[in-house]
DNA sequence: TGTATTCGATACAATACTGTATCGAGATTT
DNA sequence: AAATCTCGATACAGTATTGTATCGAATACA
């Protein structure tokens, strides 16, 4: 007795012929989802409802795209290291050819990607829930190796001397990494303070100069 | 007709009187529980029943002692701030009346409080939860601005020279807790690195010969 | 064009969680 | 010691969330 109503128009336009969207743009949509419901709520904050909603799909679009949550958490996460990925390789690229590298860095290095620190959010979620799940620890292990390795090959690029001693190029990319994501956080808790030039630009120079300095002696 | 077989022993051992416990018994044991709920599940992940059952208690104790589990969140914070306070002020007091001040700081550097790791990653779920919850984060800024000042305090003991430029010395205390709480990050997700100094008593003393030598020209 | 398949939308059942109301054993007061 | 109070334990109702089953329109294919 009762019609199927949901795909009538309320007005008297024409009917607009439904074009269902492909699926790669169904599951892209619903990363896109994710990363807006995770920042402002969180993964375990997050609903299934409330991340297809942002993607203006329904949960049957979620459940017949990803297994659960944490396997769109897992998608989430792999799109964003990709781009970073890709980012690090550009520039590193860039700065094996260029006149003038340390000028190619800094530039880069204060490159404000708009999302930068929503992702950051994300970032901090995925490392808080990754201390806690093995599987997700591993997962987020591997590809800061991948991040710190892109990393190292910059710093090469820049003073080939770095290559020698292979333990001090590590320590002194963790210190990198380090320290910008400590400043990431000031960053995302007290805005104000974006102004300022960063404290990687101010204190990596001093500590590149140390390094150079120790290494002679 | 049914009985409340609530405190009833099992076994026939004296009835063993039931003491309860003081309030602020209580209130600390949930506030323990808590930690331990929220380290294992997160904030969002652990449930008021998982919370009280770490604790041994029931929602009934909770509900007695709490408005909710945000207000139970910030009296675990502000109990860990405050002893975060205590350690760093206690350490300003050695520093100012001691023989070899830099041993003194570089001692309680590496102190390794045992929990430190696990307290931070509630640090972090903590700030991951300020940077979606203004109330939360105006709470967690003004304790880091403490902790900031009574670092502060502790470089000026060491070298009186850096009361001079404020700004300076902001952004020094600044770089320094970026580099602590990146390094506790990596030491979470990989404890095998562990072993080797730490970043922070690496890199410090470089950062601060720089400070010097820049300070002199 | 007719048939089969895909896959997102909806309905449903089961469970989990929250907050409040109530109860009653200890603690406190007189 | 009787009366009163405190406060943690339990019961309950209401809501939210999950995962599955089912449906049917849009697509692919013949």
């Amino acid at each position: 007795m009762s019609q199927d109503l949901r795909h009538v128009s309320d007005t008297d336009a024409p009917p607009a012929r439904q074009r269902r969207p492909k699926r790669t743009e169904v599951r892209a949509r619903l990363i896109a989802g994710a990363m807006e419901a995770f920042s402002i709520k969180g993964f375990a904050g997050s609903s299934i409802d409330f991340i297809c909603a942002r993607a203006g799909f329904s949960r049957g679009a979620f459940y017949s795209n990803f297994e659960d949550k944490e396997a769109l958490f897992f998608a989430l996460y792999d799109q964003r290291i990709n781009r970073l990925y890709d980012r690090l390789g550009k520039i590193a690229d860039l700065v094996k050819s260029a006149d003038d590298p340390w000028g190619t860095v800094a530039l880069h290095l204060r490159d404000p990607d708009p999302d930068e620190l929503r992702w950051d959010i994300l970032n901090k979620e995925f490392i808080v829930h990754a201390l806690r799940n093995d599987a997700a620890r591993a997962r987020l292990l591997e590809s800061r190796a991948g991040s710190k390795a892109r990393l190292a090959e910059i710093l090469v690029s820049l003073d080939p001397g770095f290559a020698s001693d292979k333990a001090q190029l590590d320590r002194l990319c963790r210190m990198i990494i380090a320290l910008h994501e400590g400043e990431l956080t000031q960053l995302g808790l007290d805005p104000g303070q974006g102004n300022a030039p960063s404290l990687l630009s101010e204190f990596l120079p001093l500590v590149l100069a140390g390094i150079a300095a120790r290494n002679r002696a």
